[in-house]
RNA sequence: CGCGGGGUGGAGCAGCCCGGUAGCUCGUCAGGCUCAUAACCUGAAGGUCGAAGGUUCAAAUCCUUCCCCCGCACCCA
């Protein structure tokens, strides 16, 4: 039994996450982590919310809210809907949590004593009205190279010129259209990152098995050369900064940036987890106390690749302490909406908890999971989202669980026949199913997500072949026993493929196992072969057909939808 | 010439690293079956692989140039 450490990257506090989100992080991480725990391997998935940054604060100030109480507020709310998508955290945490500020204090404290962090003065834009710093994006003005005068601090969006906010003419603060600010010197805490390039180069070349994305995306950063970061922010909300427990001189308003103690919370979120479960969180993160045989595994959208492969490792390997470091880091591209960008800010697209009330969770788990934004971007339509509801769940699964309940309770009654012995369909149907099986676990380990699901979709497709074959409903008039037999297969093959099934749709799983009254826990333990499952029933169980497992999506729902979230 | 990803039948993708008669799902058309959510099963039509050159007996696959789409790079998350 393995032991494996799942994270995936931790959602801004900052609203519910769209669909685009979900599919970039957790949901994949989700499906992997059901699925090493149904092979029986220990499995600890850790996530939390990243709750530190500018925009937490001005959301809570919009809100009228503290934003320590806005944050709580936009935790449980995200807590609940993950949940009610079925991500099967071990622990849900919260990066504003002392087990986090005790973590990051610890790790600027390791870092600066081995001399990687180093005091600098920078120049930044202050609005006296806003009692605050501007980060790049908040402050307008008029390009110094064009004239536009609504150019943001960082690029204009008129001559495309990328620009440093100190350099705008007549710039004001985006936050309140104030102009009265002024170019301040403020002081910064930066991880000397440039120190750390062959160190980090030769880490990710011991990397052998990393994706492409992923490998190319950590290639371009080293090639351009690791440049030192500033790592602490003018903000109120966040860890502040201390050293040896004390406040740092002149930094009392300071606090550090959430890009260095966001990654961190994977380590704090675990200790969470520890504390809430009398549980013992170092076995699953220091290599010196037990977790150096774990295997742990990050999945992330690309944007957030450089960090992890870069920036994260280097807050833990500069910390010359025996950290557990990523071994499988799983990156995905992005999801668009009708080939567009998904919008929190401009409310473009479907969001977790809408999609929720228009239909279950398993319905959008399998549609995001089976065209996983794998080796480019993908689109999110409406249209294509009912043809693979109604295809792939509706009417080669759903169907098949029916069609075959129904038959057998007409014939034989509500339970599992025991007539008749397994012939050459079946032993062709087990052929067929081993193979396949192999291959869906194989992509599963690797992964590779939209090859497995397309793999899943044919062990489905397999059944309904079976059928047509052995005909039951043909043989029964010829060979009852022989229609038994087959009718007994079929009934097994609900078993084997709610387990196969589970890591993706854990709710129709479920059912499926609950027409024969079974423990899902029990029965989903990942098959052994197809020999075995499929004579897991003898004969005599009972078991009651369900309702339509999947509803088909009409096409007046799909024109409603497109109305109600702005589809273009 | 900033970097990266992509351009394959109507749609969405695989194949490209390790060249050798173009594959999958949906859609379309035809047939079969009748247990089932007008569903399932079988078969067919439809592409010469963004463009142009080159290497080779042979290129979607290797090389060169060009065109188009998306993302990233500062900052923010």
């Amino acid at each position: 039994m393995a032991r494996i450490l799942i994270t995936s990257a931790i959602p801004y506090i900052n609203g519910i996450k769209h669909l685009g989100n979900l599919v970039g992080s957790m949901l994949p991480a989700d499906v992997y982590a059901r699925f090493e725990r149904q092979r029986g391997h220990e499995v600890l998935y850790i996530c939390a919310t990243d709750e530190h940054g500018t925009p937490a604060e001005l959301a809570a100030r919009e809100a009228g809210q503290d934003v320590a109480d806005y944050c709580r507020e936009q935790h449980e709310i995200q807590a609940q809907a993950g949940e009610a998508f079925g991500l099967s955290f071990d622990h849900f945490g919260r990066s504003s949590n002392p087990p986090n500020h005790r973590l990051t204090q610890h790790f600027a404290h390791v870092l600066e004593d081995n001399g990687l962090i180093e005091e600098r003065i920078d120049r930044q834009i202050y609005s006296i009205d806003d009692e605050r710093f501007l980060p790049d994006r908040y402050v307008e003005g008029t390009c110094p190279h064009c004239g536009y005068e609504k150019a943001r601090g960082d690029q204009c969006d008129n001559c495309g010129r990328l620009l440093d906010p100190i350099d705008l003419k007549n710039p004001y603060s985006s936050i309140s259209g104030s102009h009265n600010v002024e170019v301040r010197e403020t002081k910064h805490l930066h991880l000397l990152q440039a120190k750390m390039q062959d160190r980090i180069a030769g880490w990710v070349e011991s990397k052998t098995d990393w994706p492409q994305l992923t490998k190319s995306i950590a290639g371009k950063w080293l090639k351009e050369g690791l440049r030192d970061r500033s790592i602490t922010r003018d903000l109120k909300w966040g860890v502040p900064v201390a050293y040896k427990g004390e406040p740092r001189p002149g930094f009392e308003n300071k606090v550090f940036y959430v890009w260095f103690d966001a990654p961190i919370a994977y380590i704090a979120a675990t200790e969470e987890w520890a504390l809430a479960n009398n549980e013992n969180w170092e076995r699953w993160w220091r290599t010196d106390k037990g977790a150096e045989d774990v295997k742990y595994v990050q999945v992330m959208g690309k944007d957030n690749v450089a960090f992890h492969t870069v920036s994260f490792p280097a807050t833990l390997l500069g910390s010359e302490e025996p950290w557990k470091t990523v071994d499988t880091l799983k990156s995905l591209n992005w999801l668009t909406w009708y080939g567009g960008k998904f919008s929190t800010s401009e409310g473009r697209g479907i969001f977790m908890d809408q999609a929720l009330e228009i239909l279950p969770a398993d319905y959008w788990r399998w549609t995001l999971m089976a065209n996983a934004p794998e080796s480019d971007d993908a689109s999110f339509t409406l249209e294509h989202f009912a043809g693979v509801v109604n295809k792939d769940l509706a009417d080669v699964l759903g169907n098949f669980v029916n069609r075959i309940t129904r038959f057998c309770k007409a014939r034989f009654g509500e339970e599992v026949p025991a007539e008749g012995t397994y012939g050459d369909n079946e032993k062709t149907l087990i052929t067929e199913l081993d193979r396949r099986i192999g291959a869906y676990t194989g992509y599963l380990e690797e992964m590779e997500f939209r090859k497995a699901f397309a793999e899943l979709r044919s062990i489905w497709v397999s059944g309904n072949e079976y059928l047509q074959g052995a005909a039951p409903w043909t043989m029964i008039k010829e060979d009852k026993d022989k229609a038994a037999a087959s009718v007994r297969c079929a009934l097994n093959l609900i078993v084997l493929f709610a387990a196969l099934s589970r890591p993706v749709i854990p709710f129709a799983a479920d059912k499926m196992f609950a027409i024969f009254g079974l423990d899902p826990e029990e029965a989903s333990h990942w098959p052994e072969g197809a020999a075995a499952a499929l004579s897991r029933f003898k004969g005599g169980e009972a078991f009651t057909p369900s309702d339509v497992l999947f509803a088909k999506i009409e096409d007046e729902q799909v024109e409603a939808w497109r109305q109600k979230f702005g589809a273009e």
